[in-house]
DNA sequence: TTCGCCGTGCTTTTT
DNA sequence: GCACGGCGAA
């Protein structure tokens, strides 16, 4: 390996799956790396991308898979720069075109295969909310809605239609195994998907499902798989063990011999089992090719100290199957991570503000330190305390900036003037104008439905009786064609006067619009806006409007599965007890409470140097009368049984005692005789 | 037909 | 604490 000195910084396991089968007239054959976590897993990932470059690859010619956008771009940068290194030039990394999402790519290779494979060039992309919503028209359409035993909400609907698609499993089996509460009607959820499917047909529309679906629907054409399968001598895939059904056959499909193939994951960190992703992919990956697939695990621990590392796998060591490896570290340390018991959520708050500071007191940014939870509410009582206390923290997970009604309002009129056949966006859009509700949207969608050109169409609608005025102003900038970025300022000043009406807060939501402005002047066009804006939205929620600036140092508060790939030297963790983790809705079979122990494993093993686990012993019950007093007992996590509790220092907090530390009880005193006192 | 008010029921994690 | 559906008034 001469010359190549840019791999002398990995250990031996890294280099050897960095260079693995590079540099043969053959192309690589197929190999699978289990890095476990802190391992170094996108560096290796990012060396042998380099190598293979500085080897003569085409890097337009290399495809590059990730979970996030954010772990694609991160990637791409650290093979720039270690090019850059090698060959002294920042430019090979630049035409890594071909890095992204499973779902980013296949919108791209659909789209610029509409036409040969029936879809319209133009078809918008529905997110989530979107889906539910016209999930909900066809559910309103068949009179689901108005049966007399319930049938299910219209996210619980799409739930089941995802599952269904992506792990390509019969609607009873799923209904069977993951909502027997709805096993009842799958006849009518039957209907209820076919009329769905119908629709998004007829309105040009894809949903997340759909990019995965009609890209392996259409790959299992061999003339055409082989096509696609061309266009790429490498596939590199990150996360392996988070794919789905749906992925791991586009895969096979792009490259049946397994050449050039490399999938990177971690069995133990497989945590999205609920969007139907299977740990088996990366388990039977290596049997999918004769001879069987090459495996390299790497299983050194750079991330964390011992002690955390000992607590984590032996959290790990208690889970049912066990595929892979312990790891190690010789980060020695003497702190074990903390395990501390708080009276209430409120004191668990207080608690972890004061350690925050005081870690920030000794040299440690907030940037730096992070604060994780199971579920996004369970950090509301700590937004407050961090509101009160006038420390900023940036919000991962849970509501998102594309959520908001006012931007969805406005997403929903550039979607629409692009494709007026999109009747969510339509019914969204129409019924922001006075006097316009369900029945008058639906009848113009109807009339626009049946002419060929709908958007000139618009013009012909007979204005519904009640709009007045503002009918011919929606028409007038429904119509008008404004050059991209300039459309999204159209767009929004015809949103403007509807914002205030309809919103109390205006100000605030502006300032939300005119921050997607920006974000819009960064791209090309408004297709390639929309479909980045779905497919990556930006995820973050912070106290103030906005992200904080760059340079400002801000406390980062995640859900564990935001957390995904991420590190940072203080962890802490919230709710470490039953009910929270596990999550008491995934204690139902043993699949769903596994995944949830890999999840309090992923959680610790963020921690660098310091982990701390709040495990409030009282939970107040929702649902009761104001300053009533029921409140619940919690448990510590089954996943700390007490045969491991040694590995953690455990001790109890309150807020009387700073830092654990008790000082005396004041002297007691008789209040009631003092008061009585007053009046004799 | 629209719109606003009130009662009920449910409430993870995300591309 | 919030969304959705039902119901009654304009």
């Amino acid at each position: 390996m001469a010359g190549a000195g840019y791999l002398d910084k990995l250990n031996d396991k890294q280099r050897a799956a960095a260079v693995f089968g590079v540099g043969a007239d053959a192309l690589p054959p197929p190999l699978l790396v289990i890095a476990g976590a802190g391992s170094g897993k996108t560096s290796t990932l990012a060396h042998r991308v380099a190598h293979l470059l500085v080897n003569g690859a085409d890097p337009r010619r290399i495809l590059l898979m990730t979970f996030s956008r954010r772990a694609a771009t991160e990637l791409t940068r650290r093979v720039e720069r270690i090019t850059a290194q090698a060959l002294g030039t920042g430019t090979a990394a630049e035409a890594l075109t071909w890095a992204g999402t499973f779902h980013g790519i296949g919108a791209r290779i659909l789209r610029e295969n509409a036409t040969s494979i029936g879809l319209h060039p133009e078809f918008s992309i529905h997110d989530r909310e979107d889906s539910a919503d016209l999930m909900n028209l066809n559910r309103h359409a068949l009179g689901f809605s108005k049966a007399e035993s319930r049938f299910p909400a219209k996210g619980t609907c799409l739930a089941i239609y995802s599952r269904t698609v992506n792990s390509e499993a019969p609607l009873a089996d799923v209904l069977r195994d993951h909502f027997p509460w709805c096993a009842s009607w799958a006849e009518e959820l039957k209907r209820l998907f076919a009329a769905y499917v119908a629709a998004k047909q007829a309105q040009n529309v894809l949903d997340y499902d759909d990019l995965l679906l009609a890209w392996a629907q259409v790959m299992a054409n061999d003339a055409f798989a082989a096509h696609i399968g061309d266009m790429w001598d490498h596939v590199l895939i990150d996360e392996y063990q988070d794919t789905n059904r749906l992925q791991a056959r586009i895969l096979m499909a792009l490259k049946p011999d397994g050449r050039g193939l490399t999938v990177v994951g971690d069995d133990a960190q497989s945590i999205y089992a609920f969007r139907a992703t299977t740990v088996r992919n990366i388990l039977d990956f290596p049997n999918g090719f004769t001879p069987p697939a090459d495996i390299i695990t790497l299983d050194r621990n750079y991330r964390s100290t011992q002690p955390i590392l000992a607590a984590a796998n032996a959290v790990i060591g208690q889970a049912r199957e066990r595929f892979a490896k312990d790891l190690w570290t010789d980060r020695k340390s003497a702190d074990k991570p903390r395990l501390v018991t708080v009276g209430t959520e409120a004191e668990q708050a207080r608690f972890v503000v004061d350690c925050v500071l005081e870690d920030r007191e000794t040299g440690t940014r907030l940037k730096d330190q992070a604060v994780l939870f199971r579920t996004s509410s369970h950090a509301v009582q700590l937004e407050a305390e961090l509101t009160r206390r006038n420390v900023p923290y940036v919000k991962f997970g849970g509501l998102k900036f594309l959520d908001s009604a006012h931007v969805k309002d406005l997403l929903s009129f550039l979607r629409l003037a692009r494709n007026p056949r999109d009747r969510v966006a339509g019914f969204r859009v129409l019924q922001l104008i006075p006097g316009i509700g369900p029945k008058a949207a639906a009848d113009v969608l109807d009339a626009l439905d049946l002419s060929a050109d709908p958007r000139a169409a618009l013009h012909d609608v007979a204005p519904p009786r009640r709009a007045g005025a503002d009918w011919p102003e929606f028409v007038q900038a429904m119509t008008t064609d404004a050059p991209w970025p300039a459309a999204l300022g159209q767009a929004r000043a015809w949103y403007d006067p509807h914002l205030d009406r309809v919103h109390e807060d205006a100000d605030a939501r502006r300032a939300d619009l005119l921050q997607l402005e920006q974000i819009a002047a960064g791209y090309a066009s408004a297709e390639a806006f929309l479909t980045d804006l779905t497919l990556d939205p930006p995820d973050a929620t912070s106290d103030t409007s906005g992200v904080p600036l760059k340079d400002e140092d801000y406390l980062i508060l995640s859900t564990i599965h935001s957390a995904k790939g991420q590190e940072w030297k203080s962890v802490h963790l919230l709710n470490a007890v039953d009910g929270c983790i596990p999550s008491d809705l995934g204690t139902g079979s043993t699949h769903e409470l596994e995944e949830e122990r890999r999840l309090l494993y992923v959680a610790m093993t963020r921690a660098k140097d310091r982990l701390t686990l709040g495990l409030p012993l009282r939970f107040y019950v929702t649902q009761q009368t104001r300053n009533g007093d029921r409140h619940v007992f919690a448990m510590r996590t089954r996943f700390i049984p007490t045969e491991i509790l040694g590995q953690f220092d455990a001790f109890h907090w309150s807020p009387q005692h700073h830092g654990g530390q008790a000082r005396p009880a004041p002297p007691p005193i008789d209040v009631a005789q003092t008061m009585r006192q007053m009046w004799t």
